[in-house]
DNA sequence: GAAAGGCTTCCGCTCAATGGAAGCCCTGGT
DNA sequence: ACCAGGGCTTCCATTGAGCGGAAGCCTTTC
């Protein structure tokens, strides 16, 4: 029954966030009239909407809920003023990523009205081998984590794509080494992401931070300082040890 | 059932954002059996979390559903660059709002550092006649619905706060003739907001604009016109035919 | 007008949801 | 060490709420 309700909500997408009533019964796997059913508790208690063509979308109420999610206000809340002073330096895309599986899931992003156009969408996942916050993600998580991805099919989207395991390995060395990911042309040719760590209080990667680019004319190098101290500074603001202890001046952090 | 599900989700708020099983079975009225194997359902799908502590909080999965909402990737899409532009010139908050009920929803903010501290909480709900987005809002409501209102009791949080019918009444009056609201402490005294409305295809007001600043020092009117602007411009976005006719020059609007 | 598709409502049936109870574990107090 | 309280986890007899086929209405298209 839980799961009858959450396939309704699991019908929507962002190719279609707005449905009819058969459309979601066909989505669902569902008969009419339970589906008709389901719905109309759904909408009445605002976790669903219903607009003036009678199509449904989900509503204002599932959304208040689920920006209690950690990865919603308490995340986002810390690393926003981080992620504008980035944006401000740049006026490119600035994203901020959580990983989940084998994908990255978007968060918080700001863009410009003139930066490059990009696949990502927040709320919306994209592959961890082909992204520089995936990079990161992947790069710092526990090892059996990266042996299952590096395990699996690597999806190739462009002619740059990361698509053999041993060359993904020698990337992630390479990211755990450096402190920061670079990628380039995966998915875009013409895109670029400059990707860095955001340790949380358990001095554990949560989440990544990149800056988005046109490849052309850019020197990915110049940007890796900015983003790395953004990243820093969500870290220290979210209660990050390691993120804290630099500003000891003492004991800097051996990669 | 559908209403047990959704109770469950209830259960969580910004004073409670992780609770014990135990918790969510007395928050949300049921028997912990019951709300055991809902919760693990649900924990299941990822629509709920749970941390190292065996604590439960909303899910990923939840979220990412719930970003597909109309107040979410839509809205925020097209908002967010002028946010922005906002955010830049002043390095205050600048929020934006829509309406449910007699209450506002913050879907979208964007803080400095160095902000004055504020009430509202993206995801969260401020009733509609202390605010400044609330105001405008309502101002330009279906007159029904600010009759609704008007007709309710209006809680007083600070001695400025509207609490009069009249007196909201004539505020109403005012943010229609001048096309932007003013809320000088009416929750935390030493807070001022300029908002705006930004109106949809229809033409009709879809959400607020807004930016808050100290009050001590401030003189609101000189914020007018950028708040406006950028009103404006997520009205343009937004395919508002009001906000595309300006820009031919012959018919200003008149209020 | 006929057909197709999209809803909305009804109702007999049945099985999955229910919740009390038992049991285990942990913590804090004496 | 023991006890009490609280927090979970699991079990299972019961039953009523969920189910879905069917009927009917409405809209659109040919």
């Amino acid at each position: 029954m839980v799961g009858r309700v959450l396939g309704v909500l699991d019908a929507f997408s962002a190719e279609h966030p707005v449905l009819t009533l058969s459309e979601l019964s066909r989505r669902a796997g569902l008969p009419l009239s339970t589906t008709h059913r389901l719905v109309r508790e759904l909408t009445e208690r605002g976790a669903l909407e219903r607009d003036a063509d009678g199509r449904y979308r989900i509503g204002l109420w599932l959304w208040e809920v689920a920006s209690l999610a950690p990865h919603g206000a308490g995340l986002r809340e810390s690393a926003m003023p981080f992620l504008e002073d980035l944006y401000e330096a740049t006026h490119q895309h600035v994203q901020l990523a959580v990983l989940d599986g084998s994908e990255v899931v978007y968060v918080e992003r700001i863009s410009g009205r003139n930066a490059v156009r990009i696949q990502s969408r927040v709320g919306g996942r994209l592959p961890v081998h082909a992204t520089g916050v995936g990079l990161v993600l992947l790069a710092f998580a526990v090892p059996e984590w990266q042996e299952r991805v590096l395990a699996s099919p690597l999806k190739r989207f462009s002619p740059r794509t990361i698509a053999s395991p041993a060359e993904l390995r020698r990337v992630l060395a390479n990211v755990r080494r450096d402190g920061y990911a670079i990628s380039d042309g995966q998915i875009e040719p013409e895109v670029l992401s400059v990707a860095a760590p955001v340790y949380g209080e358990q001095d554990t990667v949560v989440a990544a931070l990149s800056i988005v680019v046109p490849s052309e004319g850019t020197d990915p190098r110049t940007l890796v300082p900015a983003v790395r101290a953004a990243a820093r500074g969500i870290s220290r603001a979210l209660g990050a040890p390691r993120a804290v202890r630099v500003s000891g001046g003492a004991h800097w952090e051996t990669l």
